[in-house]
DNA sequence: CTATAACACTAACAACCGTTAGTAAATTCA
DNA sequence: TGAATTTACTAACGGTTGTTAGTGTTATAG
């Protein structure tokens, strides 16, 4: 009894479930996900296609498991943010840097999370567009005060929100570069920039 | 003799291939190009699926029209911005303002441009990805130019270029939703965030 | 009116899709 | 070691993919 999770440890890379999530984030990134197919994704894994069955449920599962993980790791450090005794630009820098750290560290789980999300199948769909509605309405509202205690300069909070997470998943045309630019070069100029289009 | 251009006229809207491309551009919008069938796009022409291809020559050959169209209209109107007298900062302002009017008025074509030139085939990839890689530098030497002359701040201008147009491309989220901003107020908003993000 | 070109149709192709069934090999637990 | 569980394999399924061949229909040009 007591079902100890068995062995399923695969060495090194932890669950073998974990390393086809990671091998299909890397196939997805490339190929998107519609055009990624499975027996592709198990000649990554080194195994045949009907083999990656035994250990998830379906192609789409994997996609639900990478969008609503990057989700969740945002919406987590949101609450964290919010409930700071920051002032509201230093808590949109602070929210800006993460995202900026995110795509820069773990960008090919964020870039399909931001355009593969159209794949989920239902009711898995509605419920990330609802998470992402709500998690953009939370950063307006942070903009919201900011403009009214005086922080910021007044523009639509709309509007901003969506100018600045557009912004950094441009970070990844950075990733398939030559990277002439550090990261750091990256982080710092582009927090330049957006956290002084706020002000 | 002369050829002239036969029948071909569907009416009101033009070639029978423009008609095929105006109805993939919104199928793919929508489904993404992978996931797009022939048979698919047929039914949204009122055609069979065989029938189209005595309009175009592949599935691809409609995405390579998209992207390049595109691509080209941008390319010709930055050499009309570039040989004009302006300053750098009014050259710039000038350029997001086009991209953000393309973006709000024909979205979906530089959606795909912007989202699915990665199932383009070669050559036609490459050459694609090299005209954007020429596109940004220029937009970059602009405003590298524009740092020299004290009009704007010290910014490396690489990051500068990502963060404009990416944020720019941002506006497919506003097109999705509910629209609760003007066009007026999106451009406005977004130009002076960025345009101030420079200065 | 007739010859010709443009177009749409049906049928089919080979290849590939995600997924399941059934079974053998490998691993883990007691 | 023996029993049980997990994992990988082969084979195959029904369906879809982009595309072609071949044929008939329609519209245009001379």
């Amino acid at each position: 009894m007591l079902s100890l999770m068995a062995k399923i440890k695969s060495g090194k890379n932890g669950t073998r479930k974990e390393v086809i999530i990671e091998k299909a984030t890397r196939l997805f990134l490339e190929k998107g996900f519609a055009a990624a197919s499975m027996r592709d994704l198990a000649e990554h894994v080194g195994v045949e296609a009907a083999s990656l069955y035994n250990h998830i449920q379906s192609k789409s599962e994997i996609l639900q498991e990478i969008c609503f993980k990057v989700a969740n790791e945002f919406i987590s450090h949101l609450e964290q943010v919010e409930s700071s005794q920051k002032s509201a630009i230093e808590k949109m820098e602070i929210l800006i840097r993460f995202h900026i750290r995110k795509m820069l560290n773990e960008y090919e789980s964020i870039y399909i999370s931001d355009h593969e999300w159209r794949h989920l199948p239902e009711p898995y769909l509605s419920n990330f567009l609802n998470q992402r509605r709500h998690y953009r309405k939370r950063l307006a509202a942070i903009i919201e005060q900011g403009i009214q205690s005086g922080e910021m300069k007044q523009i639509e909070p709309y509007v901003a929100v969506l100018t600045i997470l557009s912004a950094i998943s441009g970070i990844e045309s950075w990733h398939r570069s030559r990277k002439n630019i550090s990261e750091k070069d990256m982080e710092e100029n582009m927090v330049k920039f957006l956290v002084e289009g706020l002000k």
